[in-house]
DNA sequence: TTGCATGATATACTCGGTATACAGGAGGTT
DNA sequence: AACCTCCTGTATACCGAGTATATCATGCAA
């Protein structure tokens, strides 16, 4: 997702070779998300041809690369500014149920449970996994799983009201259906209050 | 994103041709998820390989495509299993934070703040189009704009927490912050239009 | 008639991502 | 010694998602 920023980064504190970037993105990342060997030196190639980095020669029988002055520039950048505004993105679940919905004979609100139990289930897998190792205290991993909780949450309580949505729509009255949009949410929504 | 069962799923309902697929998805998805004509003959291309669809000869001209026995149950197996449990997902933002965190001379929580006001500014985007169209009513363009807004709200809350984590962290005891995080641009996120 | 927009299909190409091939060296065993 | 195996390091093949573009045909307006 942006591997090639990330590869700079680690560029940018001195030259590195190939398989070296792959084992230190790991490390950074906490060790929770692999990155495929062959992903970095396509990567780096794609890196050396936009001139955002540089071929330094053989250190030790290892090719090894530097960053140039448009990497820094375009990682300055990456920093720099939101990295948000991707125009919303084809989400597979959202589209399950739009798809749903609009499928003749499909039960929409069976499908929205479905899903809602398998996210409870996946948060309380993430909340235990958080008190479990809430000692040893590891922050890039702290961070990595509060993102996961907080997405999940949030799909939680969005089937939640999208069922409603759908129950109370005309074309969608179909179905009897269940025992209503389910339990309420876990936790405070509420919006955030900036802290500090 | 699952592009391919979306075609499925109009199938179903009948044969149909490649381009008449592209508007009928857009349709559906209440006008906000172009989908490129392109995508529509590959996607085909590959369910026809993998038998489930069938090419039904020229009606009109037309290259119409039907789905098969194979089709209808992979389609019900779609929608009876929940597509959550998709390994953690490598997700820019999260790994932009982590990234920066272990980048020297980068100012964790000024990213962090750029994020924030970057995350706001579209949430308050997203309301407003909300309030603007609620009395239209289309049920699949509400549901769509309501997991936009979840989402950004939990992204708001996840980086409020992380910088409280980064924080209290010994090891990001912040340096004192150069001119880093410039700011972002006065180019608005482009929300799609909707309809045509 | 020319010319242009549009309907419809198809292909080229990029990128992220996975799996796999290939080459060399370090040890260990017999 | 030869052999096998494991490990490091590099590189390529391949796939799917997604975008841009090429190619026709046809209807139609000037």
């Amino acid at each position: 997702m942006s591997v090639p920023m990330s590869l700079l980064a680690m560029l940018e504190e001195g030259p590195m070779y190939g398989l070296e970037m792959k084992h230190e993105f790991e490390r950074r990342t906490g060790g929770v998300w692999p990155l495929n060997v062959g992903q970095v030196y396509t990567t780096l190639g794609r890196l050396e041809r936009d001139g955002l980095v540089a071929f330094d020669g053989d250190r030790d029988g290892n090719k090894t690369y530097v960053i140039t002055a448009d990497g820094r520039a375009s990682l300055e950048d990456w920093f720099g500014h939101p990295v948000q505004r991707e125009s919303p993105s084809r989400d597979e679940l959202v589209l399950k149920l739009l798809v749903a919905s609009n499928a003749p004979g499909v039960d929409v609100s069976a499908v929205i449970r479905s899903e809602r139990r398998a996210s409870i289930e996946q948060l309380q897998q993430y909340t235990r996994l958080k008190t479990d190792s809430s000692t040893d205290a590891d922050v890039e991993w702290m961070v990595l799983l509060d993102s996961l909780i907080f997405k999940t949450e949030a799909i939680v309580r969005w089937l939640d009201v999208s069922e409603a949505r759908f129950a109370s729509d005309p074309r969608h009255v179909s179905q009897p259906k269940g025992p209503m949009p389910a339990e309420p949410l876990l936790d405070q929504p509420s919006m955030p209050e900036r802290g500090k």
